[in-house]
DNA sequence: AGATGGATACCCT
DNA sequence: GGGTATCCATCTG
């Protein structure tokens, strides 16, 4: 019971209201989000020169396998109701394909009110609850039902911030120090460290302004990348097999690493390169 | 390794 | 409507 009061006092003291969040308040200015939003452009920051560019629509209207893949090293940005900002880079993502995917949540078509946003446009994040307990997050893709779940980043900025996300929203009583490598290595612990709830789900990661995703110089090299088997969705059907899950080698920051993949990966990669690539 | 926790989907009156 | 099995995870011992 105590848990669960501090979870919603944490959530209402992070959490801005829906209409907060929506109007700039005249009386407390707040700094902007990278970009403008709203429908009318500007030639001014469509130039490649302005700051990090908040990533746009473009980038989420591409196929989810491709948007997986796309996704590692970008920069994920939350910003608090305070204006507190806290990143991190995407290391470790997960592909759901859709209608044909057994394992998604959209398999066969099923349309449900909790699943709606896997069917609309690309960009719109999906937040469900998993266990009862914790968040996952997933961005809508290209494709009907389609869309990626984001399961780890490397923390860059805010991180005592995301710590008391983690240690307030935790169950127990243990007053154990989360480490940095525990503050978002794996899908739920990245929606507590940034405080993202089902209040997100819906929403377009595109245009925002609670949360938004910067493009980042250097991402990782084709070979830095590891394809392995999704995570959680049992042993059993082609399609827990299929490698939709990737991941940046050798970071320290990804949930769960596959050694057998990684090995297979590489000696693809020989093939490749042995055949002129 | 085992317990946890509750929403959701799905089946049944 | 109600009952039940399941669930893309995390925490603790």
């Amino acid at each position: 019971m105590r848990q669960k009061k501090q979870r919603l006092a944490v959530a209402e003291q992070q959490q801005s209201p829906p209409d907060m969040a929506q109007m700039p308040s005249p009386k407390e200015p707040r700094l902007g989000p990278p970009v403008t939003l709203g429908p009318q452009r500007s030639i001014y920051f469509s130039s490649p020169k302005s700051h990090p560019p908040r990533l746009g629509s473009e980038f989420f209207d591409q196929p989810a396998v491709l948007l997986a893949q796309a996704f590692l090293g970008q920069v994920l940005v939350r910003r608090l109701a305070d204006g507190t900002e806290l990143r991190g880079r995407i290391v470790e993502t997960e592909a759901y394909l859709g209608p044909e995917d057994e394992a998604a949540h959209s398999r066969g078509g099923r349309q449900t009110p909790r699943n709606r946003s896997m069917f609309m446009k690309p960009g719109t994040l999906y937040v469900y609850i998993i266990y009862g307990m914790y968040f996952c997050m997933n961005v809508s893709s290209q494709g009907d039902g389609a869309c990626v779940l984001l399961r780890a980043l490397e923390p860059l900025g805010g991180l005592e911030t995301m710590r008391q996300l983690r240690t307030s929203l935790r169950k127990g009583t243990s007053s154990r120090a989360v480490k940095d490598r525990e503050l978002c290595s794996g899908p739920s612990k990245l929606c507590q460290a940034l405080a993202i709830d089902k209040s997100f789900d819906q929403r377009d990661l595109a245009q925002d302004e609670a949360l938004w995703l910067e493009r980042s110089p250097l991402g990782p090299t084709r070979s830095a990348v590891v394809a392995a088997a999704r995570v959680g969705i049992g042993q059993t059907g082609e399609w827990a097999q299929k490698p939709l899950r990737f991941y940046i080698r050798d970071s320290p920051w990804v949930s769960v690493v596959d050694r057998e993949a990684e090995q297979e990966n590489r000696t693809e990669q020989r093939a490749c390169s042995d055949k002129n690539f």
